[in-house]
Formats: structure tokens, sequence, C-alpha cells
DNA sequence: GGCAAATAGTGGACAAATGCAACTATTTTT
DNA sequence: AAAAATAGTTGCATTTGTCCACTATTTGCC
């Protein structure tokens, strides 16, 4: 049973219905604001524009030759999502790809020095945008969030929390 | 510097990058998740795909008379996306517009006898495909989470925390 | 009163992203 | 040796978002 108020005419007199105790709701709606803002920034950067490029060009940098399908379970898209979005970057000469040796199905992923350069000019960027974007709510608090989803996205992925 | 790891063949080998300490990392890809499930669990609903459709269609069904624009701010959309948002749910006959007396600019938006069996049915879905998808979550951490993300989307929409 | 600026909504064009399903190549199972 | 699983590619249809220009109405100012 929805409380109802009538015709609104500005934002300060809504409510959000059931949406207001709905966290999706919020995940939802903070990843639009979130995205655009850094789209913004990294304007013109090669790698701005939907997620995926960004987290593949850190993660090929940091993992030489990682495959596209472990990118594709970190990042949640399907293959062929992934192999467009690779595609892309290797027009871009930002990555190089050569199939494995062992195993010949597969592919391994590798930056190039214009890649590596890029990767290193984003990571403070985008280290940046998230704490400055999220600054009006308090470090602390940013740190409790950030450790939750953490473990709830690691659970999602199935990453086991080992490293190598 | 990041710290370099080779060909990681399994996702447990795989560490972040920067990524494993950005706020936004998380929050986008939740959203590839959370966004992936709903969609599911909506499927033929008539308002499943894309943030906006069940947000509209509970607001204008809580707000009688609520305007596009209002609604727009509120999903952080340009109106003219909006716009095409309300014409599709007119068409399905889950809204209807009128244009206001007062200010014959605007817009007047009401929910259909089907749009409010919708809205009516989808309420609880709503709810439950957050609660239900968090719930590795454990409830308190729900909350927490919640609560501050619901205080950053305020500020960030501008709505002040009154209520009418 | 009348003109300029602001506001509400519409419409078109265009570039991307998404998801699905079919297809090849390679490896593993049985 | 055949069948099934895995990695990646390609094409297609759908959706989405964005940008920009355009109309209508209202408001503010001179």
């Amino acid at each position: 049973m929805p409380k109802v108020t009538s015709k609104p005419t500005t934002i300060e007199h809504v409510d959000l219905d059931v949406l207001e105790d709905t966290l999706s709701f919020y995940i939802r709606t903070m990843n639009i604001a979130v995205s655009r803002d850094l789209d913004a920034r990294l304007d013109g950067c090669e790698v701005a524009r939907g997620t995926g490029k960004i987290t593949t060009l850190l993660l090929v940098d940091s993992h030489p030759g990682i495959r596209p399908s472990v990118i594709a379970q970190i990042i949640m898209k399907d293959r062929s999502a992934m192999g467009r979005l690779i595609e892309q970057m290797i027009e871009h000469d930002l990555l190089r790809r050569q199939t494995s040796a062992s195993e010949r199905r597969a592919q391994e992923l590798y930056v190039t020095p214009k890649g590596a350069e890029l990767a290193a000019m984003i990571r403070p960027i985008v280290t940046k945008q998230s704490k400055d974007f999220f600054s009006f709510i308090a470090e602390e608090e940013q740190a409790q969030v950030m450790d939750i989803l953490r473990r709830a996205y690691r659970k999602m992925v199935g990453m086991t929390g080992e490293r190598d």
C-alpha cells in the first residue's frame, strides 16, 4: 500500500516508495552518477565509456599473459562482449594478443608500451576519482561500504580470497 | 607501481590492482550483477531492462500527477530519455498523461488501472530481489551500506531530506 | 505591454553497449 | 574415435544514451 502524495513539482517533496529502502536502487543509481563522472574525467583518454576498458587495461598490465575469459569473469561480461572490447583496445595499440603455446584455444594478453604508459597515467586518476566522488561520505564510512561490497563481489565472482 | 603476477588462468589468482580499493569499481560491478538479476526476475513483466521503468511506475503510482522532469532528476536521466521512457509506458497502457492546468508547459502523470496493478505486483518483487540478492551480506551490514548510500544519493540529487 | 530568458517537453540522428545464438578451433572425456 | 567441454569470433537485433535543435509556455525585466 503506497503512501500517496500528490503532484510533486520539485524533487524535495518526493519520497521513493519502496525504493527508499532498496539497496539495489541506490547501487543502480549511484552507478549512473559515478560512471558519468568518471567518463568526464577520462574524456579523450581512449578508455572512457562503459565498464571494462579500465579494468582490462589495469589487469593486463599487472598480470601479463592473462586470458580474456578470466577478465570477462572479473568484469562480468560474456565472452563476446569481452572479445570486442579487446579488439577495440588492440586497435588503439594498448594491448597485444598472442595465442598461448600450451593452450592453443586460449590467448595471452600483454600491454603495449603505450598501454603501459596509459595504465600508469590512469591508475592515480581512477583512485582519486573514486575518493573525490564519494568525498561527501566520511573516509571511514567509505572504507566500510567498500569492505562490505568487496566481500560481496568476491563471493559473487567466486574469488576465494587466496592470492598467489 | 603495480604488483605483477604472470599469466593467471583462473580468477582465483588475480588481484584487482588499484581497483581492489576503489569503491567505484565495486559499485559499477555490483550494478551489472544486480541489474541482470533483477531483469531475470521481472522477465516479461513490461518493466524489465534498464533503470527507470520501475522507478517511474512506482513513483507515478505513489505521487499521482508527478511531472516527468521530477522523475528525470530522481533517476538521473535527461529529459529526452525520460520522454521516450514515458512514451513507451503509455503505449503499454501503464501510464496516462495530461497537461497541467496551472502550468501548461508541464505534464501530470497518472497510472492506469493496469499500471496500478503492475505497481502492486512489482513492489514486493523489487524489495525481495534486493534482499535476496544481497543476502550474503548480513542484514545489519546491508542496512549500513544502504544508509550510507542513501545519504550520498540524497546529496547528489539535491534532496534536502524533508518529507512532505 | 512587450521582449528576452528560462523552463517543460519533443523529435531526430548517431554512436555504443548488450545479449543471444550460431560457428570454428582445440582440448578433454569416455 | 566420437562426444562433450572450453576459448574465442561473428552477426544480428535491441536498447540506450547523448547531443542538439525546435516548439510552447511562463516569468522577469524594462
